[in-house]
DNA sequence: TTGAAAGCGCTAACAG
DNA sequence: CTGTTAGCGCTTTCAA
């Protein structure tokens, strides 16, 4: 089956007797046109159902109604929701979006951007991109907003987590309900989200820098920090993963230890990932307004396109506590 | 910032001293450049950071490097995976990827399906369409490929799961495992992936109809379907769920009636999800390979839009048995 | 080995 | 109210 040849505007134009224009002011409304000639064309429009080709159209008007996201794994499921929140604030304005994880292979990414630049009339950028690898995007003047990042460099438009304050809320929710020793359980290297929500948690407790222990970023790392925090002299009575697979692992250590949750040590993670509703007892966590993240950028972006000028704007979402069973 | 004005072509030939029609070949390769005159056009092109603008590539050549995906949502992890899998397969091809999510809604799904039409060289279509959804793909002759459809309606590239062998599989893993009475739980109005994992499932036991019971898809579907199940005269000592969220609910239903699981019962689930790994015990469970179904697609559409005249063809892609420890 | 010029399908001055 | 025409930025005959 051979692609049919698309019907185009100038065989619509000599099928309805009028000149391509006239069709092309049919479907603009951009000026007025007789009732007669309107149905007419309307009708052979039907007929043969014609559809304008939207290439030739972002080629004159220099805009191509999509927009690029770039993301490390669209897999994360931050991402993912971000990306279905992005499509939420497009859609409405006829805006579609091309999709690319990059793995974050700063060449790849740097590759990507620059081959999406004259397809999309701007772009969302994820995963704490360096500098060096949006240059092409301000080079180009390309409408851009930043996704999660914490990039101080001001100037763009911004959406991002209140990490900080996240970890401040899940320590003051333990406070506030009489826990009195604290443990948070980190990730080894960890980037600068773990940074902040350990900050946060620390600007709360007047933290003993023992109950503060680095793991590996998984299930096991928490049953192993779990471990290692109960063997301290004086254990806590709750603690704080930096997200919820390690909170999961410091269930599983509890439950080995015949350690009951939340009435002998409390248990709170970060992310609110489907497991979390799905583990017995169920995970308290701090959940991340991920689809708001990314509907937020669309707005964002959307708002940039048509006003290039405009403040560069700075959105940040608070991270919402799921009251749950482990704390 | 305004947009800087792109330097196109032109730009390059005429600071290079020579025709567009020169510039246009050196990067090409498509007829011979002598090579002063190359180095000359490159070091322009270098200086001047000129990208060619793939609209205009796109418009002529009547090949935009792009293809669709429409999927009811991407947030789903069948289909985020599926996804990853088709940018898998599209990226070494340098095709980009406009991904759309319908909600299932006929009204979106055709319209945002027409509006792709000029602006990518072939769709990848899933979540069971409807033959009158895709019509207008097949009408403009556009490469398509169906994704995770059982539609028989052949004559199409189709890639999909082996959910009957996926129901024998897990039937006979629990038939050799010595479990005799194996249960059913599966979901009130089924679709069709539902449906035939309980037929495989059916192939192989010699279905007391009282083990097959239909519950809301959720965990507390799960958990009263277990209860339900234990009620018989004769309960069973193994339990297929639809899903492994119902999978949980059940194990918890085990825990709450004090039933070891897998000694007492044994509970095998589909689609590893994430929580699989993470609940206790850990499920036993069957993976679609999404990833991979995604990046079959992206192939077989790749060689669609090089050769539209080949014949469809069906990729089936079984599932794989994890096991864990609920079973 | 190189250029001039004709479009791809559409929109928008600029005329009637 | 309608038509003629000049491009958008590129590739590709056709001609030298």
């Amino acid at each position: 089956m051979a692609r049919r040849d698309r019907v185009g505007i100038t065989d619509v134009a000599a099928k309805a007797g009028v000149s391509v224009t006239t069709v092309s002011h049919v479907l603009s409304s951009r000026r007025p046109v007789s009732e007669a000639t309107r149905a007419k064309v309307m009708a052979v429009i039907e007929e043969l159902d014609y559809r304008p080709n939207e290439l030739a159209r972002s080629m004159r008007a220099r805009r191509t109604n999509t927009v690029g996201l770039v993301v490390p794994d669209i897999t994360n499921p931050f991402y993912t929701s971000a990306a279905r929140g992005l499509q939420d604030a497009l859609a409405p304005a006829g805006y579609h979006c091309i999709v690319t994880s990059t793995d974050s292979d700063h060449q790849v990414e740097h590759e990507v951007i620059r081959q999406m630049l004259t397809r999309v009339d701007g772009v969302v950028i994820s995963g704490g991109s360096r500098t060096a690898d949006i240059q092409p995007v301000i080079d180009a003047g390309m409408p851009m907003v930043l996704l999660g990042t914490d990039e101080p460099g001001a100037g763009f438009d911004v959406v991002t987590n209140a990490d900080f304050d996240a970890g401040v809320t899940a320590a003051r929710y333990l406070v506030d309900r009489s826990y009195r020793r604290i443990g948070f359980i980190t990730a080894q290297d960890a980037d600068s989200v773990a940074q902040a929500r350990l900050d946060g948690y620390r600007s709360v407790t007047e933290s003993d820098p023992e109950l503060v222990v680095e793991e590996t970023n998984n299930l096991e790392g928490g049953t192993r920090g779990f471990a290692r925090l109960m063997q301290l002299s004086e254990p806590p009575d709750a603690i704080i993963c930096v997200n919820d697979v390690v909170a999961i692992g410091v269930m599983y250590g509890a439950q080995d230890a015949r350690r009951a949750v939340p009435d002998e040590v409390a248990v709170v993670g970060f992310d609110d990932i489907e497991a979390a509703s799905l583990v017995a007892p169920r995970l308290t966590t701090m959940a991340t307004a991920s689809r708001e993240h990314g509907k937020a950028a669309g707005e964002l972006l959307l708002r940039r396109i048509q006003d290039e000028s405009r403040e560069p704007q700075r959105v940040v979402f608070p991270a919402k506590l799921i009251e749950r069973d482990s704390a």
